[in-house]
DNA sequence: TATGAATGAGTTTTCATTCAT
DNA sequence: GATGAATGAAAACTCATTCAT
């Protein structure tokens, strides 16, 4: 699965084959299949275990302000630019959640748990009181800001993360 | 390419037929062979059309504040809700690009052409200068927080872009 | 074994999988390498069985003429209406047959046994005397018309075998 | 199509390969898909077509007797001994017919025609109007019998053929 | 003795590309 | 120029058999 995982972040979900799954893992071509339904369900059981593993709500609890997960949000990107596995794994499955309703219901829970998450934090951040929108609103904000700077940057790696993170900061800040 | 643009769309970059594309367009299967190099050709131009197509740097040229630009954003959005074309397109060839050399060099032209676009309205909006970030960052920013929201619009349907707008709004003019 | 002859008679001798049995025999896989040399071994032993079993020569040592042995493939035939196990899976033993020698010898000799029981009750039916053919003829032409009706109820089970089989009986006893 | 009946013939339905049909037909193994939708709508049309040029209802409407048909199958039937291929295509197809609908369905009418065919023969011969049986019936008794023997000489090639015809046309005389 | 995980040869099918017409 | 039949490489998947436990 981490094989399955890596290679769909390195060459696309589409083309992904079970051939170079099983060769990256050094096993037989029909360990795949004898270990999964199919194709894509390997492909939905690796996507979804590489994100439980890269997101554990628990960090988020600690916060105490959205500065902090935005800071988070900076560092895990900057990270990402040099093995972009999970970020690009993240995308592949977004778009291949619009195909697969499977997908697309798990995808959607480990989402809105992120969001709740988020939300739960920004609730506590008395900076954001000024702000008429629902803590709710401005998590899920905060989230596509974060995987739009994640797309870009994975199209584009010279982006200068930490200019655009510095402009976030000052936009919450005056808010 | 019109036909092979929507099918990147509806099936994802990877798994477009050249037959499809043929039985789409109504012609002879010999006819994408015919006219392009290869499959990756063709897929490369039929993107990079749909995107010249749908992005007209004169329209931001009108502008006069970063408010008016995200107004037209949230209007694309709601749009794209019902034909998801164009944003999925965009998605698939952002994914592509990774991968392709040749759409990675045109697409970063075109996206830079348009962060230019945006830099100028924000340079032209005097309600931003409390912001320190130079107007090519704000730009940035503001089209990352586009392609985000669009990405989560697509996999989550009845996720309330009105509210993200206005939490946006309201971020920039607290700015 | 049961499970064997039940999957050879519903999906045919050449799709019947090991696992396929193992699962309907509620066995472990690799029960059915243990206990048997093959696949191919295992389906001829349940093959045989299932005959050896629905075939039991004093049936016919009690009977007089072959009126009775007629009227008895008729009871048979119109039983197998409603499950074809066995007569489909001895059609498949028969085709079968034709490319596996062990097989073949064995299914021979149970078909001889046959004949001759039909044609001892040939011998004592006085009725025949008219006939020229040798009681062993009349077996063997016998044996065959009841396979081809089972065969022909097999692919069209509203065929009116009632009266098929009046008219053999006429037939016999014009003769 | 003639590769694919010739081995349904000799290695049975279910074991026949798309490779082994290209082979034998001296092709890339690529065409069998390319030309037909999948291996069981090839393995229809292949066997469909070979029955109906092997069997020609304007042959019957010459005959004027019961008899002449009965020594028509005979000579089918000699004939078959040296190359089993229709005889054996038939069981084959009919045994495939209880599980493939379509088939069925083609199949049975066929069969219905030839059933027909030699219902018309029976209504033409005036030596059966001592049997009760209507021509109908007579008709698919026959060709049941025909396929019984058919059946049994493939199981057991060193069967009298001629005797058992002989034991049939007896019976019939004397009905 | 018995199990079931693992293997890999073999199956059907897809499809970009070639090329004779 | 244009077509579509043909090719063959590569894909996903099946399954009898083996063998460590």
């Amino acid at each position: 699965m981490e094989a399955a995982a890596e290679l769909i972040a390195e060459v696309g979900w589409g083309r992904v084959t079970t051939r170079a799954v099983a060769a990256k893992a050094g096993l037989p071509h029909g360990a795949v299949s004898y270990h999964f339904a199919g194709k894509q369900q390997l492909l939905v059981e690796a996507a979804l275990k590489a994100f439980e593993r890269a997101f554990q709500p628990e960090e988020f609890a600690r916060l105490d302000s959205i500065e902090e997960v935005i800071a988070g949000f900076e560092t895990e990107l900057r990270s990402v630019s040099g093995s972009p596995a999970i970020a690009a794994l993240m995308l592949e499955a977004m778009r291949e959640a619009e195909r697969d309703a499977e997908l697309r219901d798990r995808l959607g829970t480990l989402l809105r748990r992120a969001r709740q998450a988020v939300a739960d934090v920004a609730r506590r951040d008395e900076g954001l009181s000024g702000l008429s929108a629902s803590p709710e609103t401005i998590a899920a904000l905060l989230i596509a800001v974060g995987d739009g700077l994640l797309l870009h940057c994975l199209i584009d790696p010279e982006l200068d993360v930490g200019a655009q993170f510095a402009a976030l900061h000052a936009m919450l800040a005056g808010a």
